[in-house]
DNA sequence: TGACAATAGTTAAAGTTTAAACTATATATA
DNA sequence: TATATATAGTTTAAACTTTAACTATTGTCA
């Protein structure tokens, strides 16, 4: 195949539309993320420990898909405006609760539905719930093809 | 709404699994361009600029997706590579014309086909062409969803 | 022509990302 | 028990992103 050619490869030609769909999806949120003060990581952490008692640095690195090493960061700027607090664990030293504190618990309970009800509409105006659920599988089938081979 | 059904919401169900497969495709092949002493976004310059005789910081950043003001440090550094020159356009003294250097030609010619065949096999593994289509329309018609009112 | 607005590119500051190395603690196994 | 190995979280350095402001230049139009 010519180097020029590869440009128009099928496959790759679903790379743009990714990166575009992904990008004006988050553009949409993030300034309404923004005006609250908030950084989108940041709305991410105070989402996902919304509603729990806490959680360690590594779950909430599952949960939020922010790498380890990017929570530190994130964690020490929430906890300087006391939105979060790191609590002790018990029966592990190198662990660390983090949950959200009163203030952080009432952010979350105004900015999470109004985040939630802003972006809705821009995925009802352009897709079916079957095409959602379609959208959806694919995704999966596409994530689990680069994940198998990459953690071999 | 009940706040914490909103995590359920079909159609924000969609979100964890476009970031997870966004993820794990560009992790695939962040290590290879890596490996080559490049970054993703150094690398989408080059791909953008291969066969072509240059094109100014706006056209380069509409070609590659990154903004205007992360460019000027991407073309610091892949200049320092001599990789890339700034041009003088005749013109519009405003304006700057980047383009490949020889030894960036040459780079290209390497690393763009690899890049683009080891990509293929994951999307290939993952979908059917007729998939591929569906998929591609479908984030085409979420981008024009959040587009269009963004801009307002 | 002269004031005003638009455009090209750069800069600055705060925050994030990545990989890699590092500290402290916990677990496993010989 | 001593050694090795794994895990939790932090740190570091380089690169990148975002928004906003800024310089220089060009275009508009009264």
């Amino acid at each position: 195949m010519d180097i020029f050619d590869l440009k128009d490869d099928p496959y790759l030609k679903v790379l743009r539309p990714l990166v575009e769909a992904y990008q004006a999806i988050f553009q949409v949120g993030d300034r309404h993320i923004r005006s609250m003060g908030l950084t989108p990581p940041q709305f991410d952490v105070i989402a996902e420990l919304g509603g729990t008692k806490g959680m360690t640095c590594v779950e909430l690195s599952h949960a939020t898909l922010l790498a380890k090493a990017s929570l530190t960061g994130i964690i020490d700027r929430l906890e300087a405006k006391e939105l979060i607090e790191r609590q002790v664990v018990p029966n592990d030293r190198r662990a660390t609760n983090i949950r959200l504190t009163r203030k952080g618990e009432n952010l979350h309970r105004k900015v999470f539905p109004a985040q939630a009800n802003l972006m809705r509409p821009y995925f009802q105006q352009a897709l079916t719930k079957q095409e959602i659920t379609a959208l959806q599988d694919m995704l999966k089938r596409l994530r689990n093809s680069c994940r198998r081979e990459t953690s071999l």
